[in-house]
RNA sequence: GGGCGUUUGGCUCAGCGGGAGAGCACUACCUUCACACGGUAGGGGUCACUGGUUCAAAUCCAGUAACGCCCACCA
């Protein structure tokens, strides 16, 4: 064993290699694009009227290409790729997300950089500047994704705050509005006192944190029973300011007598009352929780079942409000030292835990979330959950792999109201309009000005929604539902959609909603299958991060190993599993794989003199094998990509034109082309034929290069560009399948190997010829017999003798294999020792195989409840093995 | 606290009821006229552990352990 290896260390400087990728890839995409092969394809053949079409996951615009964007992109390529070529109607929708608080964010720091801040410029000065930005920057990704050659719909890019989408969006919330389904109600959601707004549940992170439980005294208004005082647990001191109770579980004895009772609270001095409430666990802390209604989403039920006031103790920068003397002012942490500071000034604080704990953080810029009272926008979901959860339930959405079905289905059932204002400016403003004179408010698709009441000035609101209440809608909005409903050709045609590909962190946040407002607007599914591919980890593990250094840019992947190497190497790596711990030698030998297909067509090219252009001919059994193991091939591979199964589609693909075609076909086709006549024509089209269905077999996951080389073929073309040439038909290639050429082939490939591998184990150049025995009997013997030839040539023999009584020559090397039995003459250039030393350690192991074998023979449970092919298979085996074991004792015995 | 996933050669992973596979790494030989991003031949694994089901278990079931992810109101 290698001693010092350090794996870890990507030696990338060993990667790189002398060839330009870009230079070979762009003139075919522009080639694409100017022919327009990227719009919606016609339709031909058996699925002439069937559509697929396949919807983006629209990139942030303050996005750039990262990895688990490669990775679903390249998926969807191939899908795409494939259904063109088998003839569908087939459109991926290209667009890009307005991204709310993302871009806020980065336009806000963009600003303050430069001196201005957002508030002085003003609303409608900062939206410009949004839409500046996104002029700037927002189509960067979208030249990324040309770059890894997805065939995308770019003559119709999508933009969630494109004048249809706003039209849209307003309209589903008007009929929302109108349905009931959207309402205002004032409820503790999760504040970013960072970015000023609400953020939904699912947008929390929770983070770990080495908190503290401080342990207070609240002194009992009238002292009971001797008891001067409670103490309560908290990890937040600082929200006692807004308490407005005490609750005790009611199944607590210990404190039963002080329900009912008022502790006075320190600092503020206000009187509050001791309750009870279920939801207090009586075991953790000392079994007393002080309420803070207006500051934690569990007191505020205790707080609304009890009747407690709520009290609001934070603006929304989370500084302490006016009324509390020296503390107003203060941020969250400052506050809290001061108040426990308080205590023990005051005597009040009994003692301090360590306690770590998770901490709510904004999911954007990761400041700690204030649970915070205030007036929002809702949609009640359900209603809308029923249907979404039915249509995944009884099959209409499948779910790839099978298991997030189930996952989907608990996220659904535990939906709670799901809060969609923002108060941003960057987003859908929400069409909601107010006169303050009479009360009048009303959701309207037109912008009001005055009260259809009493005629008074009206104001809209302010805020603007969740970006994935636009999200939501983006199969049907883009496909031109704004206008004209569901009459819109484009979703008469293709709706709903084939297949949804995505990672699964956002499986409720966007897919599940989408399924909700499909069902709602369009009566209908947004897509027939949802595949969540598997999220890319870091090569330790773990998220890639910038703070962990463990990320890896899909660009400079690109660069070392082109776009079809990275594209090929990511989807080697797709298994059913959840994540994916990124391996970048696979991309290595995927871009070593696209080297060898190169040559491979290079070669083939190299041979084609005279060719005539005509179809193939199964001439001889090496002909006739390799179709057969094609015909095969094509099969799997539609078996693969139906269950989206990408990593054992590559590893067909890999295995198939490596160890069969490259290896021996191209090996065994070199003496016919190299002789003339006939067989040589039959030899130059087959080989042209083969070629060209592994081209349109890889085209899917590697279109530059096989596009490039299918450029260069000199066959009959059903398509100017592979793009549209048609995908090769397993049912018709089906004719091809040949079992006993297959094993012509395998006894051939095996005893050629067999010959190799005692000219290594013997040091015998490939240049001595040798001569060769086979003893082999019936079919075989006749197989290889047609083959005489191509041994000949491949293993270099002298003389070749097949005969069902063999007899061995005294001085030889006994090779079996494939059932066959192989003496080569190795008199006079070998030291028999040697020979010796080996034959004696496969008679070790074929005496254990023998022992085994009798074993499970004996075995009457065997005989009688295993399979009669099992049985029979075990049976042959053993004979052979025995066989082989006698020859291997007598040549060990002549050897001497 | 629930749910899910993973555990197979040095590394990254396939296989998921009938004799352990791939890529990379490793060893030896080969600058042979498609390819050294290559060729040929090799070495390397009691398939995490413990029980169970079965004629037969890496594969199915139960439990254990480790790692990872998701959800959840322990103040």
């Amino acid at each position: 064993m290698a001693e010092n290896k350090d794996n870890s260390q990507p030696e990338q400087e060993k990667n790189k290699v002398d060839f330009d990728f870009r230079a070979h890839e762009a003139p075919y995409f522009d080639a694409w694009m100017e022919q327009g092969s990227f719009r919606r394809s016609p339709g031909r053949g058996a699925h002439a009227d069937e559509s697929y079409t396949v919807v983006i996951p629209p990139p942030n615009i303050t996005g750039v290409l990262h990895m688990g964007h490669a990775l679903n992109n390249t998926i969807q390529d191939a899908c795409i790729r494939r259904a063109r070529m088998q003839g569908y109607q087939t459109r991926w929708v290209l667009g890009t997300d307005h991204a709310g608080i993302a871009t806020q964010t980065k336009v806000d720091k963009k600003l303050s950089e430069e001196g201005v801040s957002r508030l002085a410029l003003g609303r409608e000065a900062f939206i410009e500047a949004c839409y500046e930005w996104y002029g700037e920057y927002g189509s960067t990704i979208v030249s990324q994704l040309k770059a890894m050659g997805c065939s995308c719909d770019y003559d119709d890019e999508h933009f969630t705050l494109e004048p249809a989408y706003v039209k849209a969006v307003r309209k589903v919330f008007v009929d929302w509005y109108h349905d009931a389904l959207i309402f205002r109600g004032k409820r503790i959601v999760n504040w970013c006192p960072s970015c000023t707004t609400a953020i939904a549940d699912d947008e929390v992170e929770y983070i770990d944190e080495a908190g503290k439980l401080w342990y207070l005294r609240y002194p009992l208004a009238e002292p009971c029973e001797g008891t001067e005082y409670v103490v309560v647990a908290t990890t937040r001191p600082e929200t006692m300011l807004g308490d407005s109770g005490v609750a005790v579980s009611p199944k607590d004895a210990r404190f039963k007598h002080l329900v009912g009772k008022a502790v006075r609270l320190p600092i503020v001095g206000r009187e509050v009352p001791i309750v009870s409430d279920f939801v207090v666990d009586p075991d953790f802390g000392t079994g007393l929780v002080k309420v803070t209604p207006a500051h934690d989403q569990n007191d505020y039920a205790i707080g609304e079942r009890a009747g407690l006031e709520k009290i609001n103790v934070f603006d929304e920068g989370a500084h302490v409000v006016e009324g509390y003397g020296d503390l107003s002012g203060m941020g969250r942490d400052e506050a809290r030292e001061a108040v426990v500071a308080r205590f023990e000034e005051l005597g009040l604080l009994d003692h301090v835990e360590e306690h770590p704990h998770n901490v709510m953080t904004c999911y954007r810029c990761h400041t700690k979330l204030e649970p915070w009272l205030s007036e929002q926008w809702f949609v009640a979901v359900d209603r809308l959950k029923a249907e979404a959860a039915r249509v995944v339930e009884d099959g209409r959405v499948a779910f790839f792999p099978q298991r997030w079905k189930q996952v989907y289905l608990d996220w659904m059932e535990n939906l709670k109201d799901w809060c969609i204002s923002r108060q941003l400016w960057w987003g859908h403003r929400i069409p909601l309009f107010y006169c303050d004179a009479c009360g009048w408010e009303d959701a309207s698709m037109e912008d009001l000005t005055s009260c259809p009441v009493c005629a008074g000035a009206l104001r809209q609101d302010e805020d603007v929604l969740d970006t994935w209440f636009s999200s939501q809608l983006w199969p049907f909005v883009t496909m031109g539902w704004s206008d004209e409903g569901m009459d819109a050709p484009e979703l008469q045609q293709a709706y709903p959609t084939q297949v949804l590909s995505t990672a699964r962190d956002i499986m409720g946040l966007w897919v599940a909603r989408m399924v909700m407002s499909s069902m709602y607007f369009c009566d209908e599914v947004p897509f027939n299958q949802v595949l969540i591919h598997p999220t890319v980890m870091g090569a330790d593990g773990k998220p890639m991060s910038k703070s962990r250094g463990n990320g890896v840019d899909p660009l400079r992947l690109m660069e070392d190993y082109g776009a079809d190497g990275m594209r090929f190497g990511l989807l080697m790596q797709v298994t059913g599993s959840q994540d994916l711990k990124f391996n970048e030698a696979k991309l290595e030998s995927s871009r070593n794989f696209a080297n060898k297909i190169r040559n491979a067509a290079r070669f083939t090219s190299m041979h084609l003199d005279g060719f005539v252009p005509g179809g193939p001919e199964a001439q001889t059994p090496v002909d006739r094998w390799i179709f057969s193991r094609l015909a095969g091939l094509v099969a799997r591979l539609d078996q693969a990509f139906d269950a989206y199964e990408f990593g054992e589609a590559t590893r067909e693909l890999y295995a198939f034109f490596w160890n069969e075609f490259c290896d021996w076909y191209l090996e065994f086709s070199k003496g016919r082309l190299a002789g003339g006549g006939d067989d040589r024509a039959v030899c130059q089209r087959n080989l042209v034929f083969v070629l060209d269905t592994a081209l349109r077999l890889l085209h899917p996951i590697m279109p530059f290069i096989t596009e490039e080389i299918y450029q260069g073929l000199p066959c009959e073309k059903d398509a100017p560009y592979l793009i549209n040439a048609a995908w090769p038909d397993a049912r018709a290639l089906a004719a091809y399948l040949d079992p006993r050429s297959e094993r012509a082939l395998v006894l051939v490939t095996e005893a050629v190997s067999a010959v190799r591998s005692a000219r290594a184990r013997y040091g015998i150049s490939p240049k001595t010829a040798l001569s060769v025995a086979v003893k082999a009997a019936g079919e075989d013997a006749a197989l290889l017999e047609e083959q005489r030839q191509l041994l000949l040539d491949m293993a270099n023999l002298s003389g070749l003798a097949i005969d069902a009584d063999a007899a061995k020559p005294p001085e030889a090397s006994v090779a079996l294999v494939a059932g066959l039995e192989i003496y080569i003459d190795l008199a006079g250039l070998v030291d028999f020792a040697a020979e010796r030393t080996r034959l004696e350690g496969e008679q070790k192991k074929a005496a254990a195989d023998v022992q085994k074998l009798e074993a499970k023979l004996s075995n009457p449970g065997f005989l009688s409840k295993a399979s009669p092919e099992v049985v029979e298979k075990d049976r042959a085996r053993l004979a052979k093995t025995q066989g082989m074991l006698e020859r291997i004792a007598a040549q060990l015995e002549e050897i001497g």
